[in-house]
DNA sequence: AAACAATACGAACGGTCGTATTATTAGTTT
DNA sequence: AAACTAATAATACGACCGTTCGTATTGTTT
């Protein structure tokens, strides 16, 4: 079944509602503090119902991780995709990041962090897919400070200016988090700030 | 009974056990994972005689974060504060720290960074323990900046430089680990240099 | 030797976990 | 309307969870 001409059909609705509850719980309790019975009994479904989507805990784990990386992509890559390439996206795509972390856009703030935390030191599945997301990320950061390189706008290697970037984002996301205020937002924001008018020697126009 | 001049007695020394291996479970496996029963059966003691020792798993949790302090204190701040007040403190620390967490002093890499993840989003009294290591720890880092600053040996603002150097210490400590690879120290000992180098305006000696 | 506290034990409690089996409902197709 | 299928629900299972209880063992104090 699945789909029948572009709409959505009964069982892939709840299984997009699910999905959407799971990273939001996830994000907050981790991937192994959600459980089906109490995702069932808050979205007010029967358990086996629900767990029949899946099939085993850890399929809806993999599941929950690819819905978060699809929120993910939307929330920080599409936007910093919007702007040119070269510096003014790495710009941007700083921005966003400390942007989607502030807005909770998951409550726990971000998923990935949270989640890889979890998983970092254990085998199995679910640590294969958080690598991997990582490794992504990272080499996706890579190339947007590459193509800043390239175009002369910047003078930095770039998996350690991708290294350092992705620093200042995950301490600002724990910080906030942890003592429920702003201030590692502002700091994350000047350290980003330093460290590329360090690398361009000039003063960033943001 | 407790102690008799010195020498430890029977419950003591449990305690000790216990909370050793506690430490070690935790950081691979969270404060969640660790379950009384688990702890109990790998150090081959009754699950009920444990419990007797900490009355709930909570004060189980908080006494296991306080085994933890002790050990980083032992193995981050003392070796660091061995050494002058000053720059060399301070690039004294991070080499501790990149240290202590390559080693594995605990198995799953820093305690505090995967405890403090896993209940940075969460109320209660494990939560409020470990914000409150954090803010020691970042004020301590800031401390041992702001004695270089004051001795003319580097010039920052202390804050800013304890949240880059924090940052890069737990970018190095994630990666290492969710890679099972090296390649995180390496960045970080780097992104360390070149951020104190720049803030000295030499180059550093080490 | 008697009294007392500290320590550890096994068994059991109510609950929740993930999972499997079986039944029922709803939607589509003929 | 009947037949078929996909989706959801009901029920049950064994394992483990934190916790409590009563009891045995050990060591110290009187």
């Amino acid at each position: 079944m699945e789909k029948v001409d572009g709409r959505l059909v009964r069982g892939d609705q709840t299984r997009r509602a699910v999905l959407r509850r799971a990273v939001d719980i996830a994000s907050v309790d981790g991937l192994e503090g959600l459980s089906i019975g109490r995702l069932a009994t808050e979205l007010g479904i029967s358990k086996s119902g629900l767990f029949a989507h899946f099939g085993s805990k850890e399929e809806l784990q993999l599941a929950t991780i690819r819905a978060a990386r699809r929120i993910y992509a939307d929330e920080v890559v599409t936007p910093a995709f919007a702007v040119e390439p070269g510096l003014e996206r790495v710009w941007r795509m700083s921005e966003c990041w400390l942007d989607y972390s502030r807005r909770r856009v998951f409550p726990g703030g971000c998923f990935f962090q949270k989640v890889s935390h979890e998983y970092a030191a254990r085998g199995g599945a679910v640590h294969e897919a958080l690598a991997g997301v990582h490794r992504e990320w990272m080499e996706l950061m890579e190339s947007v400070v590459r193509e800043a390189v390239e175009r002369g706008e910047l003078d930095a290697d770039p998996a350690q200016l991708a290294f350092d970037l992705n620093a200042y984002y995950e301490a600002a996301n724990l910080a906030s988090i942890l003592h429920d205020n702003q201030a590692g937002y502002d700091q994350a924001r000047q350290s980003i700030r330093t460290r590329l008018e360090s690398a361009t020697g000039t003063t960033l126009p943001w």
